[in-house]
DNA sequence: CTGAAAGCGCTAACAA
DNA sequence: TTGTTAGCGCTTTCAG
């Protein structure tokens, strides 16, 4: 049933039932009764396909993230949701897994129009792929962003929060601090890294490069035996405090230190990072730096609404504020 | 740029410009040549719009669940997601939260021809809104389902899966079993309880209804204040284990027994129910019911692919095999 | 206030 | 092998 069916059946022209259905204000109230009565008899729906190709927008947003299985993800996630939907969006969710080839083929939605924007978290690494052959298309990064990509972007200060992370290690009595860093292809990654660095010889503490793993995938096991290893090694090659890039990474620390008899905080102090729900409720429960998830999430949205409104108008890139949650772990 | 004007760049009509982008085999290789070289240099994509108009489907799929922040549907997700890829589809991905209204305004998607199907794993008591009046919408209902709603499925087998796990507890010398369970808007919820009840008097003891707690949202909290109130009751009233319907629900439970001082096992055994891949993590590391929440999603998306592809096609349910995991906590 | 008609970009008969 | 043409269902001038 399309709209010349409703049409025929209240006696008007496909222009009218189209006018009703939009709300427009020059219909008499009784021929708009008549439409709409046919409207409920038929049990019309529009064809969005139609009426998007007319207007020339999906009104669909696309959300790429690296990997949404992370709960940290899902909170940004939820807050781009809602401002999305609260806008008249529907927003569409793809997982790259940080895989190039297939954040290319999402990007691809938006050149063929099957979306109107997107949001990216995905690596800087593979952000710039992207930033060079299509700075045209209306996107923006939220979380993982470099400033000068002439791209807009929403994310905290990671190289700062890093540095109030160790700072707050320092503060308890903790000298020998190791990190467990994830992908270094992610720009977060290198900054918090930075961070970490340099607070530690503001303190006067010569960082070891025994005190640092990488870990290359979010998942819990990898922490675990990084963690292990760090605190087994001999002298003053063994932290005494570590300091994870993200709560996931940090939960796994603190089950591989438990592991090899190493108890948090009184052994081995640990702080993470993102203030995901678990965090509290694990034991012991974790301190860590919070970051605004939902507002990322939010914010993101909003400047890529923005953006879509007056593509003209220039985006600013925005920092959120984060912040030290101190629990028991450290 | 669109159709034409490749065709007009390379000197042919808009029909063969069609054949080549759609790998029709009736071109002639110079021909092709001459339309791909002026695709490449033009710079064109389809406009997926105007194609989805026209073949009258949008290789959209939705999936709707009731609260996307939780680790066990976000594997699902994945499995839904991967398959789908696999087969040219897209996936929507809606948070509804477990709102009848929100889950309508997505479905409407589907009436609105934006999606070309759904899979809901949202309470079959939303579903069944959405049974009745659009019995003739493809979707398939997983995790969450009514064998009589008329509609293919995929889940487990709730009611033997919390009978295996109260029988678990039982065989470890468990007598006062207690149970957290969450919103029975689920019937998964009231299935679980079922198996739980059905159990314990199986094997002789008769479970009071003061060993049984509801926790209307999935979260840590809620749980914890649960599990305390529990076990800080009177005589036979204390539960000396718990059941909790999702490990979520059961870290929270842990937490909330350590906080009234009470260990895991030692005093309380706790066993959760999904295995997410925290449970593995924490301390004491959980014993659970494991879902194949993978396989569960890649199901549910075969099963609705299979519908789209013959719509006349009987899809079946189907149910997949859970697993006792044993770790410390039980 | 209403209708006729053009056209969004594409695919698929049908012709040649 | 290729071109012409008729829509897909909708919105929107432009006339009346």
């Amino acid at each position: 049933m399309s709209i010349a069916g409703v049409a025929e059946q209240a006696g008007v022209s496909v222009a009218t039932v189209s006018r009703v259905l939009n709300g427009h204000s020059n219909v008499r109230p009784e021929t708009r009764d008549r439409v709409l009565a046919a409207v409920q008899t038929s049990g019309y729906r529009v064809n969005e396909l139609a009426r998007n190709l007319r207007t020339a927008e999906s009104h669909l947003l696309l959300t790429m993230v690296p990997d949404f299985g992370n709960p940290f993800y899902a909170e940004v996630v939820r807050g781009i949701d809602a401002v999305a939907r609260q806008h008249g969006y529907f927003m569409l969710l793809c997982d790259t897994g940080a895989d190039p080839g297939r954040e290319r083929s999402y990007f691809d939605m938006l050149r063929r129009h099957r979306a109107d924007g997107a949001i990216c978290l995905d690596p800087d690494t593979v952000q710039h792929a992207l930033a060079e052959d299509s700075g045209t298309l209306p996107w923006v990064a939220c979380c993982e962003f470099d400033t000068d990509m002439g791209v807009p972007w929403v994310g905290i200060d990671n190289y700062r929060a890093a540095g109030d992370a160790v700072r707050h290690l320092l503060s308890r009595g903790r000298r020998r601090i190791g990190l467990i860093n994830s992908d270094d292809g992610y720009l977060y990654a290198r900054q918090r890294q930075e961070g970490y660095l340099d607070a530690l010889r503001d303190a006067g503490v010569t960082p070891l490069s025994a005190w640092r793993r990488n870990v290359y995938s979010l998942d819990y096991e990898a922490a675990a035996t990084a963690a292990a290893e760090l605190v087994q090694q001999s002298g003053e090659n063994a932290p005494d405090a570590i300091f994870a890039v993200s709560d996931t990474l940090a939960i796994g620390a603190i089950n591989g230190l438990r592991s090899v008899g190493k108890r948090t905080p009184a052994d081995v102090a640990v702080v993470g990072f993102d203030d995901i729900s678990v965090a509290a409720q694990i034991d012991p429960p974790l301190t860590t730096i919070a970051q605004p998830m939902r507002e990322l999430g939010e914010t993101a949205a909003r400047l890529l609404l923005k953006r879509l409104a007056d593509p003209a108008a220039s985006v600013p890139g925005v920092l959120l504020p984060h912040r030290l949650v101190v629990r028991l772990s450290a």
